[in-house]
DNA sequence: TGCCGGTATCTGGTATTCCAGATACCAATA
DNA sequence: TATTGGTATCTGGAATACCAGATACCGGCA
C-alpha cells in the first residue's frame, strides 16, 4: 500500500549543496574566492547548521577548502587536480565499459543512443550541451551496475565540467564531442571492449588536451 | 617563521568520525543496528553538531544509513556491495601500479619492502597484521602522487578491512598475505607493470574469495 | 614617519533550544 | 476481544546563542 506514500520533503542541507556546486561549477562563484557562512546562509534562507553540512560535503568532495576561524575558500584550478581527475576518468570509465559491455541487450543500445540524440538537439547551448555530453558518460555509468562506480563517475563529471565550463567562459568552442560518442556507440554495438575502452580514452584525452591547452593561456 | 607555528586543535568532528569508522570495522558495532545523535553524542561527550557532520561523512562514505526522524543504520554486508568495492580497488589498484613504476628508484623500492616487513613482526596479532597489510597498499597508492586516487584506495582499503574482520570474527585464518605481497615487489623491481598488476590482482582476487566463502555461510 | 599594542570585529566551532514527523502505547469503545 | 484514536515520547532537522581564535584597524609612542 505504497503507491500513496509521501515524498520526503527536501532537506535544506541537499538544496544549499545542490544550490552552491552549481554555483562554482558554471563559475557564478569565482575560484579562489572566499565564502562565509553567515551570509551565505542568509542568502540561501537557511540556517548556519544544515548550511555546514553541505559545505562538508563540498569539502569532502574538493570542491572547498574550510579553514578554521578563517574562512572557506573556492579551490582553484590547477594542472595536477586536473591530471588527478583525468587519471582516475579513464581508468574507471574504462571499467564502466568492461562492467557493462556484459549486460548489453540491443534495447539498451537504442536507450543509449536516444541519450546521445539529446546532444544534436541542445548543440547551439553550450551549457545545455555539456550537461548533456554527462549524462550520455553517467548514463554509461549507471549501465555498470556499480552504484559506487557511478557516484565516482558523478564526481569526476562535475569536476570536469567545472573546467570545461573555464575553457568555455575563456571563448573556447565544443570540440568533436558527438562524432567521438557515435564511435563509442559503434563499440559499443560491436561489444569489443578494446574497440570501446580505446573510444573512451581517445573521447577523454581529447577534452583533456582542450582544457590543458586553455589552463596555460 | 612557521617552525614554530601552533597545531590546529583537533576538531571534534574528525575526533567522532574517526571513533565511529573505527568501531564499525572493528565489529563493535554490529551491522544493521541503529544508532542515535543524541546518545551518541553523550557518549562521546561532545554535542550534536560535530557529531552530526561526523555522521554525514560516514553516510556519504557508504558506512551508515541515516532516514529522516526515523534513526541512523549501521550499514549491513552483501555480495553486492564486496562486488562494488572489489571491482573499484581492482581497476584503482592498477592505475596506482601503472601510476607508480615510471616514478620508481631504488630507495622507494627499499622503503617499500621496509614497509612490508612490517607484517611478519605483527603476524601473530591479526588485528595488527590487517592494519599492516593495508599500509602497504597504501604507502604504494601515496608514492602514485594522485592525491584523490589515495584517498579513494583508502576508503576502499577501509571497506575491505570491515568485511576481513568479519570474516575474523569468524574464526578464520590469515591467507597467504606475506607471499603474495613478495610477487608484487619482485614486480616494481623489474619494473614491469604486467607482471607488478598481475601480482595485485591475484592478491585482490584471494582476498576477495575468502570474504565471499564467509559471507554464504 | 614608522612601529607597536590593544581592541573591535570578523571568522568558524560548539552547545543548546525548539520544532515537527514517526511511533508505540494505552485507554475507550464497539 | 479487537479496533481505533489520542497522546506521550521517541527520532533527526533546523535555528539560535555563545565561545575562542584570527585579523584588521587605529591610536599612541619612539
Amino acid at each position: 500500500m505504497n503507491f500513496l506514500k509521501a515524498e520526503q520533503p527536501p532537506l535544506f542541507k541537499d538544496h544549499a549543496y545542490n544550490e552552491i556546486k552549481k554555483a562554482i561549477i558554471q563559475h557564478e562563484i569565482e575560484p579562489g574566492s572566499m565564502l562565509n557562512e553567515r551570509s551565505l546562509s542568509e542568502s540561501l534562507g537557511i540556517s548556519r547548521t544544515p548550511l555546514k553540512l553541505a559545505l562538508q560535503q563540498l569539502e569532502l568532495e574538493g570542491w572547498i577548502t574550510s579553514v578554521p576561524r578563517k574562512g572557506i575558500f573556492i579551490k582553484t584550478i590547477n594542472k595536477r587536480d586536473v591530471d588527478d581527475i583525468f587519471q582516475l576518468r579513464k581508468a574507471n570509465e574504462v571499467l564502466v565499459i568492461e562492467l557493462l559491455i556484459p549486460l548489453l541487450d540491443n534495447e539498451t543500445i537504442a536507450t543509449i543512443e536516444k541519450v546521445d540524440n539529446q546532444l544534436v538537439v541542445h548543440k547551439e547551448n553550450p551549457v545545455q550541451f555539456v550537461y548533456y555530453d554527462s549524462s550520455f558518460h553517467l548514463f554509461l555509468a549507471e549501465l555498470s551496475q556499480n552504484l559506487r562506480l557511478y557516484q565516482l563517475i558523478e564526481n569526476l563529471t562535475d569536476h570536469f565540467n567545472w573546467y570545461r565550463f573555464a575553457a568555455l567562459k575563456a571563448g573556447k568552442s565544443l570540440d568533436e564531442i558527438y562524432y567521438e560518442h557515435t564511435l563509442i556507440i559503434e563499440g559499443l554495438k560491436a561489444r569489443n571492449i578494446r574497440q570501446t575502452t580505446d573510444a573512451v580514452l581517445n573521447h577523454i584525452d581529447n577534452a583533456y588536451a582542450t582544457i590543458i591547452a586553455n589552463l596555460q593561456e
